[in-house]
RNA sequence: GCGCCAGUAGCUCAGGUGGACAGAGCAACGGCCUUCUAAGCCGUAGGUCAGGGGUUCGAAUCCCUUCUGGCGCGCCA
């Protein structure tokens, strides 16, 4: 819709410097937005106030001009006006409209395609198998795993990648940690590290250590037991959440390990890379990196002075490894607990030469966790933190994903348990849901009523008897899809799409309210099943795209259970 | 101390590359079920956009500054 408009002004704009009614300029960077009044028209644009200056006119002066010049052969426009200060305001025609919703129910309105089949790498979660992922790590996962589904739709070739920290001092101290549970499972009496991993987790892999291998571990020596640990443990806490993950509708393409990187000695030939430019110097028995040569604030250590090489080494050598795979554009969704390593990682990518406007990194702000309003703290070296799961068992999966992409992703994010649980049924995902499910409804008893509601095609349908302002609305909101879609994917912002969903399913349940949809007008029921069919599709379309389900039906509220359930016969209080 | 993010209605948050009277949901209050699911709809009330300066014809939005909260500033990962 949009880009109608913005050719139509392009077209004007340069017919009126043709005539002089304009300096001949580039078109400035203007923006064409809804404006906030809907009575003032369907989009708006302000290019000539930004003009004003520059064409020594009026912005008035200037936007008579254009519109003026403004020639509309395909009758896009049922009005274009100047207003207010200078303003262009547009209004759509009924006709246009009508034509946009045909192109849905086509199915081609929906196709977005920026990407052009582009590829594009997300990674994202890449929490260390240390433990078991709590809801911070959910945050993150879903962000990163809607922007590559929009990504998708956008019309990129996508791949999910999940990057393993399986090796390092974590992963030691993790195999450490079960062998002491494991001994004391043996009946020895032991003084647990404070940097060990205190969670209950670790003394489930210890038993299933000692029910597999029996006492094998105690007569071996203790740094081999250790490592054989490590590796077992960082295995089955990888497969466990990958299965927690999978439970949540999140899968990857690949999965790239931090070891096999080194194994494969990726990670030094990339140090040797870098020294050989010049670009690192030894201080103090280490290996520094020249990060602030290329915007960083400090250098950085990538070899350490006992000759091991830091987790930045190996992050580097993995950022090479991307860049070698030939992505256009690399998106790395972060928690921003770790915003102070984009600059290093970008100076790093600067100095292996790569284009660093090909890596984004999208910062997820903390989830801040509470239980009853009470903080619940969180973290792998806490004995106590909410895990994942356990918030997708209590409030389930959709209530969970959309609670996660309610909120841009650099805003904290608060989450109740208890207010989630005890009110899930108020949380915005039922709204959106249950727009899909009345119209499944709908459908259901005009199938009743004899109609054949799959037969029921735009092209054969009077689209004009929706005449209503109600049913414009409704219509206009639903051919505006795409720009949903291609803003989130432009902005790297998922959370955008999920408000386009809720104002949609507003206006829907608004018009349900107001006008019924089967009547003895057989031309007039036909046409609104059509736009229902169209509201329908795309609610479908964008939940699917956010990971929740689209059902065709929503229990209705049972207010005998609520009843019961609330202990008494207490009065009916109708619930909401 | 330095850096990043945030501070908008009682609560949770949109809007933020400057633009036309500042938005939504929840909570509060008042209405709407003999008709396609009331997990819905309609209405009322609620704001010095944290405070103070500045730039501009115009600032929630840009700049400076102060305050508050979170996070980060390792030869940890």
């Amino acid at each position: 819709m949009k880009s109608h408009i913005r050719e139509l002004l392009a077209r004007a704009i340069e017919k009126a410097a043709k005539g002089g009614e304009l300096k001949v300029t580039d078109l400035p960077p203007l923006l064409l937005e809804p404006p906030k009044q809907k009575e003032l028209g369907d989009l708006a644009t302000n290019v000539a106030l930004i003009w004003a200056k520059e064409q020594r006119k009026s912005p008035r002066a200037i936007a008579e001009a254009i519109l003026k010049n403004l020639e509309d052969p395909d009758g896009i426009l049922a009005r274009a006006e100047v207003a207010g200060p200078g303003f262009l305001n547009f209004s759509f025609s009924p006709r246009f409209c009508y034509e946009r919703l045909r192109a849905v129910e086509d199915g081609r309105e929906l196709e977005v395609d920026l990407g052009r089949g582009e590829k594009v790498q997300v990674e994202f979660a890449s929490a260390n198998p240390t433990g078991p992922l709590h809801v911070g790590h959910g945050r993150v996962a879903v962000i990163g795993d809607v922007l590559a589904r929009l990504f998708e739709a956008a019309g990129f070739a996508v791949e999910r990648e999940y990057y393993v920290n399986d090796t390092g001092r974590q992963i030691e101290q993790l195999g450490l940690s079960i062998y002491l549970r494991y001994r004391e499972l043996h009946g020895e009496t032991i003084a647990f590290p404070q940097e060990g991993y205190p969670g209950d987790y670790v003394r489930e892999l210890a038993a299933e250590v000692k029910r597999r291998w029996g006492e094998r571990f105690l007569a071996e020596k203790r740094e081999d037991a250790v490592q054989f640990l490590s590796g077992f443990g960082g295995e089955s806490l990888l497969g466990a959440i990958r299965r927690d993950l999978a439970d949540f509708g999140i899968t990857f393409d690949s999965f790239v390990s931090e070891k096999g990187l080194r194994e494969r000695k990726e990670v030094e030939r990339t140090i040797e890379l870098l020294r050989s430019r010049g670009l690192l110097y030894r201080e103090e028995g280490a290996e520094w990196f020249r990060a602030t040569a290329y915007g960083d604030d400090k250098d950085r250590t990538v070899v350490k002075s006992d000759g091991e090489l830091t987790y930045f080494a190996s992050d580097i050598a993995y950022h090479r490894n991307k860049f070698e795979r030939g992505f256009k554009k690399l998106i790395n969704v972060w928690g921003a607990d770790h915003h102070g390593y984009v600059n290093r990682l970008k100076a790093a990518v600067k100095a292996l030469g790569y284009d660093p406007e090909i890596l984004h990194v999208v910062l997820v702000q903390m989830v801040h966790l509470t239980r009853g309003g009470e903080p619940v703290r969180m973290g792998k070296r806490l004995g106590e933190f909410v895990t994942l799961r356990e918030v997708v068992e209590e409030v389930g999966k959709d209530a969970a994903r959309f609670f996660f992409l309610m909120r841009k992703s650099d805003s904290h994010l608060d989450f109740d348990l208890e207010l989630a649980k005890k009110e899930s049924s108020e949380n915005p995902v039922f709204y959106v849901q249950y727009a899909h499910a009345r119209i499944a409804s709908i459908f259901e008893q005009a199938r009743q009523s004899g109609i054949d509601v799959e037969a029921v095609r735009s092209n054969a349908v009077m689209l004009e008897r929706l005449e209503r302002a109600e049913e414009m609305e409704l219509i206009k909101r639903v051919i505006q899809c795409p720009e949903a879609i291609e803003e989130s994917v432009r902005e790297l912002e998922p959370h955008r799409l999920a408000f386009y969903l809720l104002e949609l399913a507003g206006e829907f349940h608004r018009y349900y309210n107001r006008f019924r949809v089967i009547s003895d007008d057989g031309e007039l029921t036909r046409a609104r099943l059509v736009l229902l069919r169209n509201v329908q599709k795309v609610v479908r379309s964008g939940l699917h795209l956010l990971g929740v389900e689209a059902p065709s039906r929503m229990a209705p509220r049972d207010e005998a259970a609520l009843d019961a359930a609330a202990g008494a016969a207490e009065s009916s209080t109708r619930g909401r």
